[in-house]
DNA sequence: TTCATTTCTTAAACTAGTTTAAGGGTAGTA
DNA sequence: TACTACCCTTAAACTAGTTTAAGAAATGAA
């Protein structure tokens, strides 16, 4: 399997959009991480499983879901290029996690192993504030869509979803949006022909 | 006002829970934050303000609101005491906030405006790591309650939230609860009736 | 190119949650 | 003490979203 010269890469260019990086530490970072490719419906957890990695998304896109007491799967996030997926919880605590990763198109990821980040947070301090940073930006869109969910009527949120990610919007099978806004794929069909209708 | 010798004290004890500090630390910290109480119904940020400050509730309860298109209040979030709140986006990029901050009983909160939690940042290099974690906390927190808003139904949601916050659930005024579980308080009432009959 | 699977749509019957309106209980304040 | 504002409840009519079932359209593997 061929990638580049330097595997970490697109991982090193999504770094440098928050800080300076230095050769040295580059060279901390390739040492310390995997590439890789997945298939269609592949996935890198299920539950029960301990999350043994951070991942990254250089190519392709991810979705982490939970399964409900009746069985069914509700996606609680996607995750395209340049975006981080892992079940924190079960990564951090090394606890077997409820949820589930999968990848929704032909993929391309590159993961840091729990002890690999830990070293690289020792070793790189400011890995330390890029993620506080991260983490906090991918808490505000949470707390938007927590807000959409308990403000907003499905058309809205639908409507919402679109406009805030027209790249996945396009992208995916409205299944897996459905899933995602917490409506069934049948609601959102009448949905989508109210919107066309101009409803 | 008078609080005690150190007004930093449950903030220091807060931090102390993730790593230790030392004395010259906690004097820096000391000298960079306020201390205030709050009436019931008070404000410390409406929608359009900047958020000057990252607020730390030492006693009371603080809520973080929206406000939909149609003029509706609907509850983010609740912070108790140890907790943190504030409009994290206005915060960091001081432009106008969308959400509202108002404490529901009479508080005593802390607080540290951006340039003093900057330059706390770069002075102890170990509150990058800090907030990291207690970010990524309070976004698995976040997360958890996606999943319960797709996947659940609103007794179900009621439920979970007084297991969840047994604290919250029995301290706050049913209104504001219906606000959070993004239901009408008449239908909260009809649940807790159908949860009483064992339904 | 064909077959099998997944994805999307339509419609009818159903269930979950909202709205409106009215009334009762409680706490804070003049 | 009585007033006011707030909080909670009940019930009936309504609207939003689900379920079930069937079929059409698109996609992927052989």
């Amino acid at each position: 399997m061929y990638f580049s010269i330097m595997k970490s890469e697109p991982l090193i260019a999504h770094f440098k959009t928050y800080l300076p990086f230095e050769e040295a530490e580059i060279s901390l970072i390739e040492d310390r991480i995997s590439r890789r490719r997945l298939k269609r419906r592949e996935h890198i957890m299920v539950t029960g499983e301990i999350c043994r990695y951070y991942t990254f998304v250089v190519k392709g896109v991810l979705r982490l879901y939970g399964i409900d007491p009746t069985g069914k799967e509700h996606n609680i996030l996607f995750a395209a290029e340049n975006d981080w997926i892992s079940d924190i919880t079960s990564f951090h605590d090394t606890t077997p996690g409820v949820s589930n990763i999968q990848a929704i198109e032909p993929s391309e990821i590159i993961q840091i192993a729990q002890q690999d980040l830990y070293h690289l947070y020792l070793n790189i301090p400011k890995l330390d504030r890029i993620f506080k940073v991260i983490t906090e930006e991918k808490y505000v869109e949470l707390q938007n869509r927590v807000f959409q969910n308990i403000s907003s009527t499905a058309q809205q949120r639908y409507t919402y979803f679109h406009e805030k990610y027209p790249h996945l919007a396009t992208r995916l099978p409205n299944t897996q949006i459905a899933s995602y806004l917490g409506i069934t794929p049948e609601f959102l069909s009448t949905i989508r022909k109210e919107i066309i209708l101009g409803k």
